[in-house]
DNA sequence: ACCAATGCTTTTTTT
DNA sequence: AAGCATTGGT
């Protein structure tokens, strides 16, 4: 008789008593170290599936259990969400306690203390978040500005002047430096370069906002200008855990460092053969030295694999071998059988997406839940074939990176509304928000917002500063220049263009904004956001329907919040990672498949992994090649990608016409990705090949060009019998 | 001078 | 699908 489940909504189970028996039951001796190391600095190398998540969960509960308070205990992690799971599953073997330990991005950690302390460093109280696009659009104005044309094709772009900034303070190197090493045809112009990043950095300040990388270096400047905060810091937080410590840069290891101190706890925990990030600056040196800056470490190695069969590994195994790095760990798993990892080639993708479709639904027939199957891809584009072709099939599924719904335009509108709310000295958004009237473009609008920041620094009545005490006085004047309500300096700008096209809706903008910051909750703003914006984003946008039901998920996000700023920020801080659902066929979100970059898809496992377009040129990347470092990072992350599988592998190669790229148009790319090739060169026996053949009796597609000689994917001395797979 | 519509190109990966 | 440059309209 099967028992169905009920769940009693609003009902959480009382704490458990405390439990007697240690938390290391059921680990191995490495993770017992692990878990029972609790002082000073310890160093975790741990291979893939190798348990150290379980590890982490162990720790936090072992503390807590040892009487260390939870709030004393910061556990850094890649997205919020983990260190959620993490906290929530630390919650089931221990008490209830460890959900107030603290948890989060190196970001997220930032934002809250500069949301404390940010008026330190001369932050105004309602500062908003520029992401990476609000930045380009500020970084135009300021290359504008300082007599760049924008035709000028020989001085960087706006996009390029952002990636040479970020990686200027990320990565410790001047940016001279940068330029000569990422773009050295622009090494004349480094002069001209430093000097925008000073105006930009100055222009950020005066708007009152902040983008991704200056979280981290203001908690840095907070640091080293406020010791006694920065010794706050470290009494509250007596043990530090950072997890995928691999994929942290350099900024992010100085404020471990100062944050830890002298003498302190702190654990990190990585695995160098899975870093993935050095694009954003990640630097290995910060695992690989640890030893450097915390002399007296304890190293700890997990190697034992918990995840996947030992055919998956030995693959795995090859792939990373071959590595121009040295991995001093070789995983190794109990678990016996398994099958063969199946590699596939096809002939274009379409016959790929026919093929994911197909094996999916036989698999889910025997019983494989949709939940425990993957689709894993380099670029977000990658999978769109396969997203139709599961649409059509009736399949529900989820999709992960690539395009991020925060990131489209028309809900970047809807947020502009909100933030200029939030802070009005930010012009990013005020120019989206006042270039959505007609007769209204780019001058105007730049025109506008660099007069409404000048009023709203320049309050009507100032207060004197000798009448109230200093703390009392920043305070105030934070509340004073955020508040765009019940004040008319709004009105006193927009009037200046009563007489234009747009004037009255103008003054109209004026009032309904005023309306909006007395309310307080997020959801009746939005709603009402929703309903001023609706007619403009129907004129603006000819494919309106289509984006419509994002109004919808909007809502649901805002619904989450009881706080308009903390609505606002936390969106761009911790973007929803899903790009994509569709749950059309069910209608239900019990059981969905995964689509996933391979980036988004770390940390995470699937009983059955399919691995899309394994083709020389997608991965690795064009981009890649030509550069050992960067091809070198395109290995690890087929590494990650087929160390996210338990039980079984597919690994499928169309070949792909190279349709819109830098390489010669209508070129195919039709090579296995050379990672693959490498590795089965002295042993071809770790895959299995399936070969496709369709329903209807045409002849099959002809390969024979596709590999030299020497390759291990000749058919010509595959001496097994291919299988036969019918569509 | 400024705005808006059109047509071309360009697409890694993410906090 | 969004950015860029061009062009035509006010």
């Amino acid at each position: 008789m099967e028992i169905k489940k009920y769940t009693l909504k609003g009902y959480t189970p009382k704490a458990d008593a405390p439990v007697a028996t240690s938390h290391v039951e059921g680990l191995n001796p490495a993770q017992i170290q692990a878990v029972t190391t609790t002082e000073g600095p310890v160093l975790v190398i741990a291979g893939a599936g190798s348990g150290k998540t379980k590890t982490l969960v162990h720790r936090v509960a072992h503390l807590i259990d040892k009487g260390v308070s939870p709030s004393s205990i910061l556990l850094m992690t890649f997205t919020r969400k983990s260190a959620q799971n993490m906290l929530r599953r630390a919650s089931l073997i221990g008490d209830r306690r460890s959900e107030s330990v603290t948890g989060g991005t190196f970001h997220s950690f930032a934002h809250m203390i500069l949301r404390q302390e940010g008026h330190l460093l001369g932050y105004r109280n309602g500062f908003t978040i520029l992401d990476k696009s609000d930045a380009e659009d500020l970084i135009a104005g300021v290359r504008a500005d300082m007599g760049a044309q924008k035709s000028d094709k020989r001085f960087p772009q706006k996009g390029t002047l952002a990636d040479i900034f970020g990686k200027h303070v990320n990565m410790h190197q001047t940016i001279d430096q940068i330029v000569g090493k990422e773009c050295p045809q622009f090494s004349e112009f480094s002069e001209r370069i430093e000097k925008m990043f000073a105006a930009y950095t100055a222009t950020k300040r005066r708007l009152n906002v902040l983008d991704y990388d200056d979280l981290l270096t203001e908690l840095q400047r907070l640091l080293v200008t406020e010791p006694e905060l920065c010794l706050r810091l470290r009494q509250r937080f007596r043990y530090v855990m950072v997890d995928e410590y691999q994929d942290t840069n350099l900024l992010q290891a100085d404020i471990v460092e100062r944050l830890v101190g002298p003498g302190g706890n702190i654990m990190v925990v990585g695995d160098d053969a899975q870093s993935i990030y050095a694009f954003r600056g990640a630097d290995i040196r910060n695992m690989t030295g640890f030893h450097d800056r915390f002399p007296d470490a304890v190293r700890i190695m997990l190697a034992e694999n918990y995840r996947s069969y030992q055919p998956i590994l030995n693959l795995t195994n090859a792939v990373i071998s071959r590595s121009r790095e040295t991995f001093d760990k070789q995983l190794f798993t109990s678990r016996e059988g398994g099958q063969l990892p199946v590699f596939v080639d096809m002939s274009d993708i379409y016959m790929q997406s026919a093929f994911v479709v197909q094996r999916i639904q036989e698999l889910h027939e025997d019983g494989i839940p949709l939940s425990e199957m993957a689709v894993l891809f380099r670029s977000g584009f990658h999978s769109n074939d396969v997203e139709l072709a599961l649409h059509a099939a009736g399949l529900p599924f989820q999709k992960f990176g690539g395009f991020k719904f925060i990131e489209s335009a028309h809900v970047k509108d809807i947020m502009a509304f909100l933030r200029v709310l939030q802070n009005p000295s930010d012009t990013v958004s005020w120019n989206r928000v006042l270039m959505m009237f007609d007769g209204l473009g780019q001058k105007t609008a730049s025109d506008i917002s660099e007069q409404l920041v000048v009023a709203f620094q320049n309050p009507p009545e100032p207060l004197s500063e000798d009448s109230l005490s200093e703390g009392l006085f920043a305070e105030t004047m934070a509340v004073q220049q955020n508040a765009i309500t019940d004040d008319d300096r709004l009105y006193q700008v927009f009037f200046q263009f009563a007489g234009r096209r747009f004037g009255s809706e103008l003054l109209d903008l004026a009032t309904t904004l005023s309306r909006w910051a007395s309310l307080e909750n997020p959801s009746l703003v939005l709603a009402d956001v929703l309903a001023y914006f609706k007619p403009l984003f129907e004129k603006r946008y000819d494919d309106a329907k289509r984006r419509e039901p994002d109004f919808d998920t909007l809502l649901h996000l805002a619904a989450k919040h009881d706080d308009m700023s903390a609505f606002v920020s936390e969106l761009l801080i911790d973007p929803p990672q899903m790009s994509q659902v569709d749950t059309s066929a069910t209608g239900s979100e019990s059981d969905v498949l995964t689509l996933s970059t391979i980036h988004s898809s770390k940390g995470l496992e699937w009983k059955v992994v399919f691995i899309l377009s394994l083709v020389d040129g997608y991965l690795p990347s064009f981009q890649a090649m030509g550069d050992m470092r960067q091809l070198e990072e395109e290995r690890r992350l087929l590494y990650v990608a087929m160390t996210r599988a338990s039980e079984q592998l597919y690994l499928l190669k169309p070949n792909v016409e190279a349709g819109w790229g830098q390489r010669i148009p209508g070129m195919v790319m039709s090579r296995p990705s050379r990672f693959l090739m490498e590795a089965l060169m002295e042993n071809s026996g770790l895959l299995e090949r399936w070969s496709l053949t369709p329903e209807t009796d045409m002849p099959a597609p002809d390969f024979a060009d596709m590999a030299e000689p020497s390759d291990p994917f000749d058919s010509r001395d595959s001496g097994d019998k291919p299988k036969r797979y019918g569509f």
